[in-house]
RNA sequence: GGGCGAUUAGCUCAGGUGGUUAGAGCGCAUCCCUGAUAAGGAUGAGGUCCGAGGUUCGAGUCCUCGAUCGCCCA
């Protein structure tokens, strides 16, 4: 019977072609839905994809999330578990409606709603979400991630929705929901809010008023607090004044009046001039003195104009005083809702000084500072009056500066549930750690109300009406048709349709509120809205929630990571997550952010159609810590990938060639008693490997588990393959070489399975290769197989530990040749060795031979203290001596330094206590206490290492020369074999020329020259077809013989 | 201004709980090997472990302060 046989591997692994006949291969196959299917009845592996928005081309960062999103459901799938992986879309939000705002050339809110119309306007947004959808599937499909994309969520539809106002009537009616002021960026020609990442796009130096003000106390006219701002603008609407409470100020009197100053800013404040200190108070002492208002246009009844602590005054600028309006700033506005002060509009939000307010009425509010400062000036209130350089936001599409202003927004009371979000977080798994208590934890110490109201366009509506007075929630469409006593069939739930949807309660007509909701709550509210509940699939949801997995960028930290926590917490006190990795930012090759504008953006298709996805994948998987940034390059790609491709694909190569060389088809497995210590070595790897990989991804470590797969994989290649290769080469198929066949199989095929989650398109080639053709029982693809299984009877503790003892002496004896410039084809007589412990003497007389080859000697001697040509250095152990001895240790170094170090030695291996003196004091060590090195080998080539010495006997007589040349020529032959172009296994007729030495050796080892190279004895009509000249000492002439 | 992270060889990165001689890959140089061969191995540069203090017998590792870069927030 013939074996069935392996296809034949190309030389090369030719990703890019290689890579899209796999996918075809899926796609036909059906492969990812099969892996589903199989999986059907196991556990369920919970994974949530974050929802990227199609409005833009996907960039490589994206590769970099879904290299890991992909990787983990791999691996639990070929565990056995089932791991529903749904895609899903972000609609909504600020970012989409700035896309349609630029295509339309308008930036004003208002104008929007008169050109073009609010119907038009989300028309074109909802376009163009997924305008670049194709590019999305098209780059999800070619770098292998897995993902339902045929049924995403998608947080525009009326059912998506629909959950969305569920979860936020959950909270309404819990009483979580409150409208409140929040200050916020505006830029008020074009009537829009800004979001803080426009905000941080529009910074610009400038020069702005900087104005010291007198505010008179209320008991005492000739007394004055002196405030400090750079926006006398806002003076109108001051309410209060801040003082820091742990700040000392001074009361100073200079030309007959008093002036109060917090004291470290004494200086910068009255410069040189002379002052004269009356009094010093704290800031605490300070609360509560009245002052006369610079401006009386606020009429409101509430208490105001007086003096508060606040911590966050500082004492970098100005002088410690801080002017307080309320309906500005952010901090004026939280001291301003802590203790009650009026909210007094002096600007309007067009930005234009309201009418009451005489002194500037009607100037855009800028223009205000230059009347206000003289007014200020003629009454006799103003100190100073200067210039003042710094930075201030300008509106990135208007360039007119920010007005910080306080509007009515909707909050969620987030703080509420602070200790719940701490606690949560504590369940949660962050990678890297460093974020549950950092970045994210600290978030959450910090947080602050949740604001979730948008004065825009285009996002899921806020299902609040109201009749001007009353609000009434609404958290179902069903709960709305009730209210409106008619169906709302075929009614879209966005602005403008849901606008004119209108009821009458109690008489009086109700309409929505303006707002829609933050796009971060759509997005959020996903564990729940992805499956319509609770309208619907309630299992899908209790099922999936919360997730086992997810995976995003840092940036999601305070976005998708904060609202599904908070989301999740509020509404079933539970995380949304119980595993999350946290990847760093993707930055170019010199470490600077990718972005359009410096022209540094890596297209994913230069890579995918260069170097392929796999590289790409295990680049940014193994390559640097996943919290780390990651610098990309086609080089840095390249270099971090190709060493694992080439090299398996190498040995895959290798192996199929010569399996099909002898027939042998899927080798048979072979009983480990009957395969060689080199196998059982291998395969002990393979074990330990499966092992260590499968504990790590179980613990989400992906990049120490590829490492360690690389690090078997040159392995396998670079020692087992090649001390295997004599096994392989020889002819026939005896039981050595059907147990090297199977030993080198199952690490192809093992550690192809184990790469499966990282490199699915390699290792899918390599199955095809080496499984699929040859193996009846095995699926068709890599896939849907198990993840193998620890062979706990191949795990060779020992057996691995030896190995390294001998490759340890095999490389000590190679640097040992180098340094004596012996090349290792010259045959030596011997290799002594000092070994460590019995166990290193057990090690190498395991691996005699292979170490006997490994370094071309002759003999091995294993020797032990005794030897008289090795010298000793002693060391302290000092992991044991720096407790006991402590800062007497630098005795114990002088009188071990000073020892006879071969008596010690001695002692120690026997086992012996010794006793050192220095000083006229005795110490006495253990035999652990004392580490002895071989130091030095007189009269031989050596090299030492970590207590190890190989020392190698140089001399050469005439026998072993003779044998040197011998190699040397058989070396030559082979050389002039491949530069005539021959096949490995023609035949030769050959004929040599050599004089002196070499004709010597040429006499005794012509046998061994002739099978080595596979040569006959030439004839007298034999006719060269390729000649050396004797430079290397033999001249040589050969020719292909016929079979 | 605050928080978080990073800083180790020319480049990309490893370096549990402090411990002896700080490692790997790539690149470069030199040498070696060669029936996987446009592969493979060995050695090397003498690395201020970002800097300064501190704790300790002993610090790349722990503490404090600072520098540079990045991210997040104000």
């Amino acid at each position: 019977m013939t074996a069935l046989r392996f296809p034949p591997i190309p030389d090369k692994p030719d990703n890019v072609a290689r890579e899209q006949a796999v996918l075809t291969f899926w796609r036909d196959q059906r492969v990812f839905e099969r892996s589903l299917e199989q999986t059907k009845s196991g556990a369920r592996y919970s994974f949530y994809e974050g929802p990227p928005t199609a409005n833009g081309k996907p960039g490589v960062h994206h590769v970099l999330a879904r290299a890991f999103k992909d990787l983990y459901p791999r691996f639990h799938t070929m565990r056995g578990r089932y791991v529903p992986r749904k895609a899903g879309w972000d609609t909504h939000g600020l970012p989409v409606e700035h896309e349609i705002e630029k295509e339309l050339g308008i930036l004003d809110k208002s104008r929007i709603e008169a050109e073009v119309g609010i119907a038009e306007f989300t028309r074109r947004c909802r376009e163009s979400v997924f305008r670049y959808v194709a590019d999305w599937n098209r780059m999800t499909e070619r770098m292998g991630y897995w993902v339902d994309l045929s049924d995403p969520y998608v947080s525009l539809n009326n059912d998506y929705i629909e959950t969305v106002w569920w979860i936020f009537k959950q909270l309404w009616d819990r009483g979580f929901i409150v409208q409140d002021y929040k200050s916020v960026p505006y830029d008020p020609r074009i009537g829009a809010t800004l979001s803080d990442h426009e905000v941080a796009q529009g910074y610009r130096m400038v020069d702005d008023p900087s104005v010291y003000v007198r505010f008179r106390r209320s008991d005492n006219s000739n007394t004055s607090f002196l405030a400090w701002t750079t926006t006398p603008w806002t003076l109108p609407a001051n309410m209060a004044l801040a003082v820091h409470p742990d700040v000392t100020y001074c009361v100073v009197e200079r030309s007959g009046e008093r002036l109060i100053v917090a004291e470290p800013l004494m200086g910068k404040v009255f410069h040189s001039e002379d002052v004269r200190i009356v009094e010093q108070v704290a800031g605490a002492a300070l609360a509560g003195i009245r002052y006369e208002p610079l401006y009386s246009y606020c009429t409101s009844a509430q208490d105001k104009h007086y003096v508060i602590p606040a911590t966050f005054v500082t004492t970098e600028d100005g002088t410690g005083i801080v002017h307080i309006a309320p309906a500005y700033g952010p901090d004026d506005l939280a001291l301003g809702k802590a203790h009650d002060l009026p909210i007094y509009y002096s600007v309007d939000y067009t930005g234009h000084v309201v009418e009451e307010v005489a002194v500037g009425a009607g100037l855009f509010f800028k223009d205000a500072d230059k009347p206000i400062i003289a007014d200020l000036q003629r009454r006799g209130l103003m100190f100073r009056s200067e210039m003042y350089r710094h930075n201030y936001p300008f509106g990135w599409r208007t360039g007119d500066p920010l007005l910080y202003i306080a509007k009515t927004a909707w909050f969620i009371r987030t703080t509420a549930f602070k200790d719940r979000l701490l606690a949560n977080n504590e369940q949660i798994n962050w990678v890297p750690e460093t974020i549950k208590h950092g970045r994210f934890g600290n978030w959450l110490e910090n947080n602050v109300d949740w604001a979730i109201s948008r004065e825009r366009f285009w996002g899921t509506p806020m299902p609040v009406w109201t009749d001007g007075v009353n609000h009434v929630c609404m958290g179902s469409l069903a709960e709305l048709e009730e209210r409106c006593g008619r169906d709302l069939p075929q009614l879209d739930l966005h602005r403008p349709a849901i606008d004119d949807v209108t009821f009458v309660h109690e008489g009086r007509e109700y309409r929505r509120v303006p707002e829609v909701l933050d796009a971060w709550f759509d997005s959020g509210s996903m564990p729940y809205a992805q499956f319509h509940y609770p309208f619907a699939h309630g299992d899908g949801f209790r099922q999936s929630f919360p997730a086992d997995f997810i995976c995003e960028a840092v940036d999601q930290t305070r976005g998708w990571f904060y609202s599904l926590h908070a989301i999740a917490t509020m509404l079933f006190d539970s995380p949304a997550y119980k595993n999350v990795i946290c990847l760093g930012l993707v930055v170019d090759a010199a470490g600077e952010k990718m972005s359009k504008s410096r022209g540094n953006v890596l297209d994913p298709y230069s890579v995918f159609d260069t170097l392929g996805a796999d590289a790409l994948r295990w680049y940014f998987i193994t390559g640097s810590p996943p919290g780390d940034s990651k610098r990309v390059s086609l080089e840095l790609i390249e270099d971090g990938s190709h060493r694992l491709i080439r090299t398996l694909w190498n040995t895959a190569k290798f192996f199929s060639l010569y399996a099909n060389a002898d027939g042998i088809g899927r080798p048979e497995p072979v009983d480990l008693s009957q395969r060689t210590d080199l196998d059982r070595w291998a395969v002990g790897e393979l074990a330990q490997l499966t092992a260590d990989v499968t504990a790590l991804l179980e613990n989400y470590d992906a990049q120490t588990a590829g490492r360690a797969i690389e690090r078997f994989v040159d392995d396998l290649s670079n020692w087992y393959v090649r001390l295997s290769r004599d096994r392989f080469w020889g002819s026939g198929v005896g039981p050595d070489k059907r147990a090297a066949y199977a030993t080198l199989y199952e690490c192809l095929t093992g550690v192809t399975l184990l790469l499966a989650p990282f490199t699915p398109f390699l290792a899918e080639s390599l199955y095809q290769y080496l499984v699929a053709p040859v193996d009846s029982c095995a699926g068709n693809s890599v896939h849907l197989c198990a993840w193998p299984q620890v062979q706990a009877a191949t795990l060779d503790e020992s057996l691995l530990q030896a190995m390294n003892v001998a490759r340890q002496a095999v490389d000590l004896g190679r640097q040992a040749r180098a340094g004596a410039k012996i090349k290792t084809r010259q045959p030596l007589r011997a290799a002594h060795i000092r070994v460590r412990s019995e166990a290193d003497r057990a090690a190498l007389l395991r691996f005699r031979s292979l170490v006997l080859d490994e370094l071309n000697v002759k003999d091995m001697a294993l020797v032990g203290l005794e030897a008289q040509f090795i010298e000793y250095g002693l060391r302290p152990n000092l992991p044991r001596l720096g407790p006991r001895f402590g800062k007497h240790l630098g005795t114990v170094r002088e009188a071990l330094a000073s020892a006879d170090a071969r008596s010690v030695a001695t002692a120690v291996a026997a086992g012996k206590a010794v006793e050192l003196k220095l000083d006229g004091e005795t110490f006495v060590l253990e035999p652990d206490d004392v580490l002895v090195d071989s130091k030095s080998a007189h009269g031989f080539a050596f090299a030492e290492n970590d207590g190890m010495l190989v020392a190698l006997d140089t001399g050469v007589d005439r026998d072993l020369l003779l044998e040197g040349l011998a190699r040397e020529i058989v070396r030559a032959v082979q050389d002039a074999r491949k530069q005539a172009g021959l096949d490995v296994t023609d035949r030769i007729f050959l004929r040599m020329r050599a004089h002196g030495d070499y004709e010597e050796a040429l006499g005794v080892w012509r046998d061994y020259i002739m099978t080595e190279t596979l040569a006959r004895v030439a004839g007298q009509d034999f006719r060269p077809s390729f000649e050396t000249a004797s430079s290397d000492g033999v001249a040589i002439a050969l020719a292909k013989a016929d079979a």
